[in-house]
DNA sequence: CGCATTTGACCGGCGC
DNA sequence: GCGCCGGTCAAATGCG
């Protein structure tokens, strides 16, 4: 609720700062203009010098005309900012809301036939008013599970127990006041698609243990059938895809054969995927029984010290600490992604295979960090934390990734996440000291959730305002949605640092918290 | 003995 | 229709 009001903020701030310097400069300019004129006409006392000054004079004016004119096109170009802003905002607003409404709809058709950690997790969304996204669902993979049911039964008790922790993706944000209208939402959002079963029908099999019986019965909205693509509503089938696949995968530089997140993982699979000798391994939670949410890990094909995790789904069940930041970081991130490329297109081929081609080096404008694949209906947001973050101010001078890559430089707000996030951004560089991203992980700082959800809302935020922004032109269109996410999150130094926390609280108390692999 | 990992087989999607 | 490829399954194997 505050972020309605506190979401155009940061946003005009930003939009204004691309401005404001610029007409500082001018307005600098043109009030040293008479001052410098004065002293230069004082010293002058020949003619030739008088009259050297009327041409300085006239070119001065000349000068100042074009100044007015810059000033003028400045102020029109802000104002239209702005006001593209406010539209897509309210779009933005929109998408919000229809994943608000699908989340409330699940929990709604889902709580009865939830075991023990589902209506814990359904308490909460009442409480806080949580939204829970579910990405990367398997529509049929419930009734296959028979080994995993098994073999995570002995460990999903002992999650249930952990208490208080929060779901994941975007409750946090939401719950953090992302959810600008949330209350209203709830309301209007379920009567805003009527008996489709919900625009965002995010798998019914994501929040609930019991998905193998009831499913069916207790998990699909009345009518709408799972999977079938003739249950009509192509473009809700279209949304749901999309959620569906949503994946984050995150580079980092690691020695352990899998980055320790804080989740219980048990490896299913291991395939030698094309292009890369390195094999993949295929992960899935164990926390919990019938948690969907996978992970693939890959050692770089161009450096096989980075790891690169991608993780896929959303968890339904509450987490270890230790793993909530990681999960809620990369669950925001996923959510972003779905929220913003409903449409995908052009930039697909830019990140053929999500990983090695890094967006900054290809497109030019990205940070090193973040880059964003659509391709084959299978968004990818890809979050490298083996660069160095470009400060947001400078995002349009972003570093070619291949320099941060070598360096192996660790951007000093990632090391001082926790107290980058509150605003105040000590430095962005550690070109001083370059530093293996390992150095990280001896932090041994505590969990802090509730910094990665504030970090994880103003990173939501700073997207949304992006999408509103534009570039400078007409209303971005939907291909450019994603560019624009991966813009925000990029130049977000909030997101980076939670980020950072991420992998700093995990690696930190990673080796005792997390005995998984 | 129970559990996790390994690894070959299988399946479905996709491109040709 | 066929083959390739990514993803998953499940029997075999290893380990504590």
């Amino acid at each position: 609720m505050e972020v309605a009001v506190e979401r155009p903020t940061p946003v005009k701030e930003e939009k204004r700062a691309d401005a404001k310097p610029e007409m500082a400069a001018i307005g600098s300019a043109t009030s040293a203009l008479p001052i410098v004129f004065e002293s230069f006409a004082s010293t002058q006392s020949d003619a030739a010098g008088i009259k050297q000054e009327e041409r300085t004079l006239e070119a001065a004016k000349a000068e100042m005309g074009e100044v007015r004119e810059e000033n003028e096109r400045l102020k029109t170009m802000l104002s239209r900012i702005v006001s593209q802003y406010q539209s897509l905002h309210t779009h933005f607003l929109d998408v919000v809301k229809v994943h608000e409404q699908a989340a409330s709809y699940k929990a709604a058709n889902k709580l009865p036939a939830t075991p023990a950690p589902a209506p814990a997790a359904a308490a909460a969304e009442d409480a806080d008013d949580l939204v829970s996204l579910s990405l990367g669902t398997r529509p049929n993979g419930g009734p296959r599970r028979k080994g995993h049911e098994r073999s995570s039964s002995s460990s999903g008790g002992t999650a249930a127990d952990e208490g208080h922790q929060l779901s994941l993706g975007l409750g946090i944000a939401r719950g953090g006041g992302m959810a600008a209208s949330a209350d209203d939402d709830k309301a209007s959002g379920a009567s805003a698609a009527p008996g489709t079963g919900g625009v965002l029908n995010l798998s019914s099999d994501s929040s609930s243990g019991a998905d193998d019986a009831a499913k069916p019965a207790a998990a699909s909205p009345p009518g709408t059938a799972r999977k079938s693509p003739s249950a009509g509503e192509g473009a809700d089938d279209e949304v749901q895809q999309q959620a569906k696949k949503a994946r984050v995968s995150v580079r980092v530089k690691c020695d352990t054969p899998t980055m320790p997140d804080g989740c219980q993982w048990r490896k299913y699979g291991q395939k030698i995927s094309k292009g890369n000798p390195c094999p993949r391994a295929y992960y899935r939670c164990t926390v919990a029984p019938q948690c969907p949410v996978r992970k693939q890990v890959q050692r770089c094909a161009e450096d096989t010290t980075i790891l690169i995790t991608t993780y896929e789904g959303q968890h339904n069940h509450q987490l270890p600490p230790a793993a909530t930041a990681m999960a809620s970081t990369t669950s925001a991130a996923a959510a972003m992604l779905t929220s913003g490329s409903t449409t995908s297109s052009s930039s697909a081929s830019l990140a053929a295979h999500g990983h090695h081609l890094p967006f900054a080096a290809a497109a030019g404008m990205f940070g090193p960090t973040t880059m964003v694949s659509t391709a084959a209906s299978c968004p990818t947001i890809t979050l490298d934390l083996t660069a160095p973050a470009a400060p947001p101010h400078s995002l349009m001078h972003s570093s070619p990734y291949a320099a941060g890559y070598e360096s192996k430089a660790v951007p000093a707000a990632w090391s001082n996440g926790y107290m980058a996030y509150g605003g105040a951004h000590p430095s962005y560089y550690a070109k001083s000291s370059p530093a293996p991203l390992g150095h990280l992980f001896g932090g041994g700082v505590s969990s802090r959730p509730e910094q990665l959800y504030a970090a994880a809302q103003s990173y939501l935020q700073r997207a949304s305002s992006l999408c509103g922004g534009g570039h400078g032109g007409a209303v971005a269109p939907p291909a450019a949605v994603t560019d624009t996410l991966a813009k925000a999150i990029t130049s977000d130094p909030s997101f980076q640092s939670a980020l950072a926390a991420a992998i700093t609280t995990v690696m930190g108390r990673g080796g005792a918290a997390a005995a998984q692999k």
